[in-house]
DNA sequence: ATATCATGCAACCTTAAGGTTGCACTTATA
DNA sequence: TATAAGTGCAACCTTAAGGTTGCATGATAT
C-alpha cells in the first residue's frame, strides 16, 4: 500500500489542512472560490485588502493542504476549490467527537468524587 | 440578537477553531483527551515531547477556540474536550463544500472554452 | 507545621508566518 | 511589433507562534 492509509490522510496532512483553514484571509479565499468558482490570484486580490503576492502565498498554503488546485488558462492561472479535502476534514472531526461521551463521563466521575 | 449568529459561530470564532487544530501538538492533545478523558497539563506533558509550559500554552489556545474547558480539582486543573465546538467546525465545512458542484462546473466551463 | 506536588507567572529566545516592494518574464492584443 | 496585462521570483521587514528556564504561589498529605 502507498503512504496514504485507507482513510486517505496522514497526520501531517490533517495538520496542514487545519492550518490552512486557520487564517482569516485564507478562509475568505475559500469562501470566494466557493461562491464565484475558479479565479486567478489577481482577481482574488482585487476583493482583498492585501497584495496579490500575499494572496499567492495563501494559495500555495491552500494548495499544499490539498484544498485548491490550479490550472493555467492562457496567461492567467485559475485556482479552484478541491472539495474532497473538505470532506476529509469533516471525517477527521467525526473521529474526534466519537469519543466525546466517554470523555465527559470520565471527567464527571473524576470531578464528582469526594 | 446577540453577537452570535444563528449558526452559533462568528468568523473570528471559525478562524480560532481551525487555527487551534492546525498544530501537531494541539492535535495530539485533542486526541489524548478524546482517548483518556480529562487530564491535567502535567499529565499531558508526561506523554509529550515538549514542556508542561508549552502544553499549557496549547491548552489556552484550545480553550480560546472553545475546544476544551478546564475545571479545578483540588490542586490540579483538569482539561476536557468540548465536543459541541467540533460539531460547529463540521457544520462550517458542510457550508463550504455545499457550493462545490457549482464551482467545479464553472471551472470546467472556463478551462474548456476555446 | 512542613515537605511535596502542581499550577501560575514572567523573562527570554528562535524561527516561521504574513506581508510588502521591485523587477524580470510570458502571453495576449491593439 | 509594441504595449499592456498577468504571473514568477527574490529580497526584505515585522511580529507573533512556539518553546524554554527559573522562581513564586497555592494546595495536599504526612
Amino acid at each position: 500500500m502507498s503512504k496514504t492509509s485507507r482513510s486517505g490522510s496522514t497526520d501531517g496532512d490533517v495538520e496542514d489542512l487545519f492550518f490552512a483553514l486557520g487564517d482569516r484571509h485564507r478562509l475568505s479565499v475559500v469562501r470566494t472560490l466557493r461562491a464565484r468558482g475558479a479565479l486567478s490570484a489577481t482577481m482574488l486580490a482585487d476583493d482583498a485588502i492585501v497584495t496579490r503576492q500575499a494572496i499567492v502565498k495563501h494559495l500555495r498554503i491552500l494548495e499544499r493542504a490539498g484544498l485548491v488546485s490550479h490550472q493555467r488558462r492562457g496567461r492567467e492561472v485559475l485556482y479552484a476549490l478541491e472539495a474532497r479535502r473538505l470532506d476529509e476534514a469533516r471525517t477527521f472531526l467525526d473521529g474526534i467527537s466519537a469519543g466525546w461521551d466517554r470523555a465527559i463521563t470520565r471527567l464527571r466521575r473524576l470531578v464528582e468524587e469526594p
